[in-house]
DNA sequence: AGTTTAAGTTAGGGTACCCTAATTAGGCAA
DNA sequence: TTGCCTAATTAGGGTACCCTAACTTAAACT
């Protein structure tokens, strides 16, 4: 499933917000994502048709097995940016900014490398 | 000043065609980019009128001097970028490509510190 | 229960970038 | 010069993502 950047920010943060409150609320992604309300009930619709959140209006929100995984990935794929980033003496604050843009654009290819470098580096 | 991605694009692809093969045409753009040339030729008239490049209906495009410093500087940080991807072991090929993609959203703080970093590590 | 308030939705727009189809401008060969 | 070919432009759309204003639920309080 080859998904906007935007749709995985999406699914990134309704992760996020799900482990750390419990429940997910349109006005919490909103905030989340520096987006008005009707934005997200757009986006989360739009989620919704392609089977990687269950919804429905007015209710909660959440995500499905293969929403999740994706999550799950955009995350992972984030931990490594950061780390090279650090690696390259870049303070962890602005790695962590600039990992949430890069993480959407690296290739598979590339993040593997990253991984591997990390990993060697001791990250 | 501050562009969107796809202006930086255009404005670094003119320059490296100018460089490459001494004139600029639309059709060069639209190749290089991958898009349409109604698309190039409304976006060279957008960098037009914010005074980037200098262009007349079928005429010649060329950068202003603005324009040029700003090319310049999307290339400076793709070239720091392929650096940091090849000490991470990234192919050079996919280096160049995924580069192309991180060079228009890393902050500036981050740039610097690659740069120093691939300076370090001799590159 | 009736009212207030906060969350969410609908309606109607807007911008950036892209496209196809059709038209016009220039350069060049016959 | 006329006619052709290619490059470029115009006209008319389309998609993704975002917004404000107004309306609707549903929950909370009295």
């Amino acid at each position: 499933m080859k998904l906007s950047r935007r749709a995985e920010d999406y699914l990134r943060i309704i992760y996020e917000i799900r482990k750390e409150k419990g429940r997910v609320r349109i006005k919490d992604i909103a905030c989340a994502l520096g987006v008005r309300p009707p934005t997200v009930t757009e986006m989360v619709d739009k989620l919704g048709r392609k089977g990687l959140v269950t919804y429905e209006k007015r209710g909660r929100i959440s995500l499905t097995e293969e929403g999740e995984k994706l999550a799950r990935n955009v995350k992972d794929r984030h931990v490594a940016i950061v780390r090279l980033l650090e690696i390259a003496g870049v303070p962890g604050e602005v790695a962590r900014k600039d990992a949430h843009k890069i993480e959407h654009i690296v290739s598979i290819e590339t993040i593997e490398c990253i991984k591997n470098f990390v990993r060697k580096m001791g990250g």
